[in-house]
DNA sequence: CAATGTAATGTTATAATGTAACAATTATTG
DNA sequence: CAATAATTGTTACATTATAACATTACATTG
């Protein structure tokens, strides 16, 4: 289930920027690649063999964010990895609430509806976060 | 700086829709209602005079939530009056990382393009969470 | 009004998420 | 190698939220 093109992907990214991909970012980063839905901070921590603290955790976490290479769902407070970690942009997220799975979109008329909006109250942006909770095609597929 | 007006059209509202707002609730509601700013629920529960416990706390937010009263930031963890608790609708929010105002919007040109983008994934939406990060106009306009 | 059922609250304990502070170690650089 | 910076280890704790069960207030109906 886990895309390992991915991750060399990552480790040439970080290489190119000069920041280091090390043991324990690598391990979170790769325990998250490996989960289908977006997982917490506390199952990562379970997950990790040999285990570790809390701040492992959090400081792998918080390297991964900066470098865009995972997400955090804000509503979820959960992580997954993004699949287009290239350059830097604004993803939206869509959630479903009954199987759990979550599609990340770079839709660009989200991004100027929501861009315009900020600059006509005079906003000036730095992060956007957006997330749609529902039911996905598959689980409105089948019934009820 | 609370709306008196804000808090008797809340009561009637509930009144009209044959719910309770009870006292814990009226309580609750009264201090997010005071508070320029978004509150925390543990802010809440310094500020309960007499003083209560979380879930009192929490058992009244559900309420105000549901009741559409006060809205929740997911990326604040924090809890705000609605501005129109008239119709079911959803909001957008301005968040400043600088003062830490929140402006609330009801923006239609990003409702459309959140639920296009939606409906294209044929993902059917229940709920949306579209909170932006930046400096409002106020922090912006004073330089660097 | 009394009896009964439902809704709301009280109370205690605990779960889940995240961070502060400082020590120890590992990389990097001059 | 020495000095510095970056990363990790470790302990303790802060913050946000909920579970479970007892109690009280309210509403309804006979």
């Amino acid at each position: 289930m886990m895309r390992h093109d991915l991750l060399i992907h990552d480790e040439q990214l970080c290489k190119q920027r000069g920041v280091r991909l090390t043991c324990q970012r690598r391990r979170v980063l790769k325990i998250i690649m490996q989960s289908p839905l977006p997982v917490g901070a506390y199952d990562i921590l379970q997950k990790m063999d040999p285990p570790a603290a809390p701040p492992t955790v959090y400081r792998a976490l918080d390297f991964l964010l900066q470098q865009g290479l995972i997400h955090r769902l804000a509503t979820l407070q959960a992580y997954l990895v993004c699949e287009h970690p290239d350059a830097s942009h604004q993803s939206q997220f869509l959630i479903c609430s009954e199987c759990g799975q979550v599609e990340e979109m770079e839709d660009s008329n989200i991004q100027k509806s929501l861009d315009l909006a900020a600059s006509q109250a005079g906003f000036s942006c730095s992060n956007e976060v957006v997330e749609i909770m529902g039911r996905c095609v598959q689980c409105a597929g089948e019934g009820h």
